[in-house]
DNA sequence: ACTTTTGTGTGATCTGCATCACATTATAAT
DNA sequence: ATTATAATGTGATGCAGATCACACAAAAGT
């Protein structure tokens, strides 16, 4: 089976013909290592869904620090929402870690989907709610716990991302220097 | 008009009618200073909308140190989304900072309302779109800003706050001690 | 009115983490 | 293969913000 439609009957069930008019709606796209998907500035109409790769969401403060959003690989969706909602210049980048395969839909697709398709309405109804709570509760995070609690969280939540990207990338999500989370472990 | 109509117009219209049977699934409550609408370890199954008043969303850390996750002031949504949403235990407590009215709908009603009416469903997919982007920015401003500017952010973001809660409680929202904001004005 | 609790400011000291600096080892590019 | 670039570890030092300790002012409760 597509790993998209595993991916939604995680949540809804489809038919074949659901299936194959829902990824109609989609493109797919290669990039390389290196290469962005969007650039700081850039209005985005696309999100992403990761087939196969790494990439990571990224902004940089006023010293010229790099900080993580968000990871995505495989089975996640990635975009700026912001940009992407509202139609506005993005406030961050993202790029590959790794040769990516992806999926994407545009805005007007997905505002077509959604509106011929109510399951798929509901889909992202839900998707949406779960990745509120991931937010909410990496705010928790950021507030009660100490880098190294932090640090423990990450790893025990997402032992692979350890495996496939360089620390200092681990250290700008977790909102530490590269040089602290060395002598965390 | 109704105040809740008024809030809910600003993204979609309604017909007195559809405004009377949306109302019709809310009930009014009134709350007293420093009574809890969700005490930790609690399921919620309550959204509430602050049609008066001033609440605050807070956690304890292992420390003991209370961290405030947000406010609720008029024409604001509060829960707890992780525990309303998945109806699993909150980590959370909600409690009122003033006197306030409230009026809430229940899970069940919610679903029943999106499920009746496909504006509301729209509405509240809308609602937790910029939800959303206002965590995402939480989390940008958690990791590229210093207690100082995230004080200045929040001033100007919120001036009233600063008129209507005590500082301790700003401190906890922004993350530092309260001795630190006050040495930061 | 009086007492208790809550809020706020400010000094002194401590500490987790950042920053700078350099060495070493991997990985990628030609 | 050789060279450049990126990744990782570790010492030395600095600093933002925490913590502790008061003092005083403002509310709230009786």
């Amino acid at each position: 089976m597509h790993p998209l439609r595993v991916h939604i009957e995680e949540l809804i069930s489809l038919t074949d013909q659901e299936f194959e008019f829902i990824l109609s709606h989609f493109k797919q796209v290669s990039k390389r290592k290196h290469q962005y998907i969007v650039q700081e500035g850039e209005v985005i109409n696309k999100e992403y869904w990761v087939v196969k790769g790494c990439l990571k969401s990224t902004f940089i403060d006023n010293s010229g620090k790099e900080h993580i959003l968000q990871f995505g690989m495989e089975n996640w969706w990635i975009t700026d929402y912001e940009s992407f909602i509202d139609q506005t210049p993005s406030k961050i980048s993202i790029d590959c870690i790794e040769d990516s395969e992806l999926l994407y839909i545009t805005y007007e697709n997905r505002e077509k989907l959604t509106a011929e398709m109510h399951k798929m309405e509901r889909f992202w109804a839900k998707k949406g709610k779960k990745g509120r709570i991931a937010l909410q509760n990496r705010i928790l995070s950021l507030l009660k716990n100490s880098a190294k609690e932090r640090y423990i969280l990450l790893l025990e939540q997402y032992p692979q991302l350890f495996q496939r990207v360089p620390k200092k990338l681990i250290a700008a999500y977790l909102g530490v220097s590269r040089e602290t989370l060395s002598r965390l472990k």
